[in-house]
DNA sequence: GTCTATAGGCTGATAGAC
DNA sequence: GTCTATCAGCCTATAGAC
């Protein structure tokens, strides 16, 4: 499991492979417990590199976080996901983070160390970010309460149980096997795109004023 | 906001003023992240006591972390959980679950530092427990499903979306204010009941197979 | 039980050769 | 751009006085 080594050479591949195996690491262990040793080794490259590279491990962690928060809110912006109809919004945000998580697997893990850190590690580039994440949802979810589709729930309660939702999901899959091995009738290896199946069907039916059409 | 000292004295206050600062700092920071200077420091206590009640600071982890998820297993056993009719049951345990929370408020974060750790830290413990709670949740959503009252869901994925909800709210708790700073319909302080409750309506409502008895 | 002092290892960053 | 060598600081744990 240790056999990730630097095929290409150059400065750009690199940064490339460094920006990869701290992704990695840090996602698993958060930014104090991914020691910079450890991601020099995994990218196959001199420790000294992270610092010419991206000045020092902080650097190096903000490069890594920036990328999928910020993709997150441009395929946001891109979608024009506040302008659409209310189920519509809410589906089709599923369907835009689960596929912004494909593109960054670790997205979560990272996400989620920088949450429990209270946002401690980078506060400025992150927190705008996920402004725009809960005014889009909680407006969608606003907009279907004044529409009578929805049920006149809390926008940002919503929010949490839906975003906890989808990034529980992510992060406890390397314990998936260990936790679930003898439970007969558990999923062998549940897809992404049928948790965020399940999940959407479970916000509209749950915020659904009357019973919502049948999508089986 | 760094005036915590022991008042008390004696072995067993030293003990205790150990085992909460670090269950603070733990839950904050993972277990590198904490170490065992700031922790005694927080305590008010010499660091070497660490190693004396403890056996140094891997003990001291386990010792917080075992509490909170033996306490959650032995209130799902004493409650009877599953034995309870599918509806009553889950409402029952998310109402447990943020009992449980309440009197260990640090516990959504250690767990979710352990899960993003891949359970690495200490896993037979936790990892026993956890089957106990999927066990549950997901049993009692399986007998919804054969007495023909939920829909034919994944009782897995309807754990994980279930949890990760849960856990998320507590978790975010200290980011906030930040976050919402601006939002003018956004809740000044929501309490843990008032979202128990409205998880519980989203999933009840998420899985019923007939629109359920309406409860407001 | 509690303290001080310190050992011994690891960490991030830099200097300087190539 | 990349490497080796190395420093200063921090970390956990222990030894030993009280």
């Amino acid at each position: 499991m240790k056999s990730k080594r630097k095929i290409a050479t150059g400065p750009e591949a690199t940064r490339q492979a460094l920006h990869c195996a701290a992704t990695e690491l840090f996602a698993q262990r958060g930014f104090k417990g991914a020691t910079a040793e450890l991601i020099a080794r995994k990218a196959g490259v001199n420790k000294s590199m992270i610092n010419y590279h991206f000045r020092g491990k902080k650097g190096l962690y903000h490069a890594v976080l920036r990328g999928p928060v910020e993709e997150l809110v441009a395929e946001i912006e891109r979608t024009g996901l506040a302008r659409l109809e209310p189920e519509e919004g809410l589906g089709r945000f599923v369907e835009l983070f689960t596929g912004v998580v494909e593109h960054h697997p670790r997205f979560p893990g990272l996400m989620l160390h920088e949450l429990l850190a209270g946002g401690s590690v980078a506060i400025p580039e992150v927190l705008g970010c996920l402004r725009t994440v809960v005014g889009t949802v909680a407006g969608l979810i606003r907009k279907g309460i004044r529409l009578g589709r929805f049920r006149p729930v809390d926008p940002y309660l919503t929010h949490i149980g839906l975003m906890g939702g989808l990034l529980h999901f992510f992060i406890t899959a390397p314990l998936r096997g260990a936790v679930l091995a003898g439970f007969q009738d558990a999923p062998r290896d549940p897809t992404a795109s049928k948790y965020a199946a399940h999940v959407q069907e479970m916000l509209l039916r749950g915020l659904a004023a009357q019973s919502p059409g049948r999508r089986k």
